[in-house]
DNA sequence: GATGAATGAGCATTCATTCAT
DNA sequence: GATGAATGAATGCTCATTCAT
């Protein structure tokens, strides 16, 4: 509750019924957002969400029409937030490993922002599990902005004979394991430590995306 | 249902008895093995389970005390098959570099026996979802083998300045998404798509490493 | 059900949700009382008491957490109920002849105003039983206080040689035993009868405890 | 299950099926009578009563009907064994008084051997309860035994005035109560602690008749 | 629009009892 | 007669959702 305010909902809106209406609305997306880092999306419930505000359980459904619509909302204000930087990232990238290498950082980035021991513990928590998955909303919605995006940059690009599909599931597999692991290694993740991390990640792919393509087209 | 017999536990016994406890123990697990596909660890029920069989509720109980136990069970059965294959790779591997690369080749081949569309499809149930991860007990408990494994080789090895843990999560979760890619594309996968979908996974991080490691000590 | 107003529970409020809410918990109280008398505390199910109401199943928990709780409230109640008569005894008593006389009239007394046939007949429903006792929450409830009250009197007293603990286990039992003949002979239990038969309970007591000190003292 | 013996059951049988039938049998009472003590007769289940030998659980039913038939068995192997005492009380008894002293000393005696602290003490577990009473199978039916030959004898007198069933009534819960306080202060009963209660108790309700009667007969 | 009590379907689990072996 | 697995009814309890206030 204290991060409040966090993410706001951007809408602005002057009347007093609306300024509670947002701040409603910002209220249960923070709770839910607590909530489903702490517990993961499936065991969470409604009531779990509410009880982290200062409303009535009633008053959910007047914003939402279940946690499912919360968790979409909840990922749409990551990706609205992530795309930006992106964008940025594809407009200033002269070449595929440029965009990559961007890409990957600005992944580092958003989930040093938003990721937290308890979401890349959380996963596992139920099997035996030293695997670790970042799995909130955001993270879910960041994931498939950043597929979509460069599953679509390399279609323009011409990189004889790999299979993009592949090749982005490749990074973006890569990027989340590494990145709960670097979560959950330094809780309070540093500058440094993103930076190499993501220079590691950037470069295990680059490289090894060169010799593909050099492999290849020989 | 269908694939009662997918997985038998091995156990010969003579008494009729005995055999249907077996058969119900299998039909308990097979339904299980198709549930948490189909719905996911956290939100399958054990009612779930039982209805996938033709079993009175309480029966279920005579064989696990909880869906944790069933869990565990399959986790356990796949570890058992698939411990062999990733041993004979650690034996025959004369390089970190065949390690890998046999690992992650065992691993499909797993992954083309026992995954299935359904299994890929799951997980990202809940969202939009172009996401793709193959969450059954049996991978999960694959995946931590092959961690274990790979961690226990890598630390006995001498690579100049990589760091293993991010190593080792590279290689799974770059092998975790494009195995899940793979199954998604191709439901029936066939010998061909997985020698080629292994060599692109395994040529990806090999150079990779190649190049890290030979940048890293000049 | 028809008691329904038996014992209200006090609460004045306004809002109609308020008095809704006040008669759900009589309601349940009311229940739970009928069925602990019925079928015996250990015996009856959380169902069973909202069974005895128009309550959904749910709501029982909106009032209380288990029937132990609801237990707890009807042993409150007539406890509270009870104890201003108490009190009045203890002020009113010269000596310890008139404590007990008066206690056990008290006892006698509402008894008969909250005992019935079911009450006294219920213990012994599994057995053969000519047994009866006297074993609602409420009648426990005010038995303990009496004891309480009782031991703490007699301590305060020198009453040479006797051993209070014993004592107040006599009179205690004396009158449970002779209080449950009483209900199960008159269900309507009359003011004579009342009189007559605590008459006889305290005069059995005091005379024998008369003795036994003037035995004990010579 | 080390008291194994405690109770036979007396029946002597010849053929090798008739010893192990009455053992089986024997074995579930002596099970039951240990599992009623501590759990109580309502909370105890079937499976409860079988898990504490090394039968079978469809066993039971070979024997039993239900844990109520167990009761009862129960009931009357106390009563078997007690009847032979109250009834030597009665021989040897010239005066109502003997009589009630008997009987009470008899009931000491045998609450003695079969009591023991769990027995007084489950009652109450689930009360706050300071209340204790005595209500196992076998002290039940002792009572009941009691009562019966108390107001059968009380009948046959001439007691002007007084209620035979009152005074059975009052005899009853004193007895019963003053033993659970016995049994529950000194575990270890010994020979003089129930000499001492039982003339404390015969003389309480001696006393108290004699003066009743004597003041209802001028 | 906010409230929070009522609802009843649903879940995990236990248990008495049956019955094929 | 002994066994112990199968059964399914019953229990305590939770939860999403509705709706009168």
């Amino acid at each position: 509750m204290s991060e409040s305010a966090l993410i706001s909902n951007g809408q602005d809106a002057c009347g007093k019924r609306e300024r509670t209406k947002a701040a409603n609305r910002d209220s249960i997306l923070n709770a839910a957002r607590q909530v489903f880092a702490e517990l993961g999306y499936e065991a969470t419930t409604v009531r779990d969400i509410i009880r982290g505000t200062d409303l009535a359980s009633g008053t959910f459904y007047n914003y939402f029409k279940s946690k499912e619509e919360v968790f979409d909302a909840l990922a749409r204000q990551s990706v609205t937030e992530f795309q930006p930087y992106l964008r940025k990232v594809k407009d200033n990238a002269d070449s595929i490993e440029d965009y990559i290498e961007g890409a990957i950082h600005a992944y580092f980035m958003f989930l040093s922002t938003y990721g937290n021991k308890e979401v890349a513990a959380r996963a596992s928590a139920s099997t035996e599990g030293d695997s670790l998955r970042v799995d909130t909303p955001e993270m879910q919605a960041v994931f498939n902005e950043i597929r979509r995006d460069l599953e679509e940059y390399l279609d323009h690009q011409d990189i004889s004979g790999i299979d993009t599909e592949y090749l982005t599931a490749a990074a973006i597999g890569l990027a989340r394991e590494v990145g709960g692991c670097m979560i959950l290694r330094d809780n309070e993740t540093n500058k440094q430590s993103i930076e190499s991390v993501s220079k590691f990640a950037s470069g295990l792919l680059l490289n090894g995306l060169k010799s593909l393509t050099s492999a290849e087209t020989p």
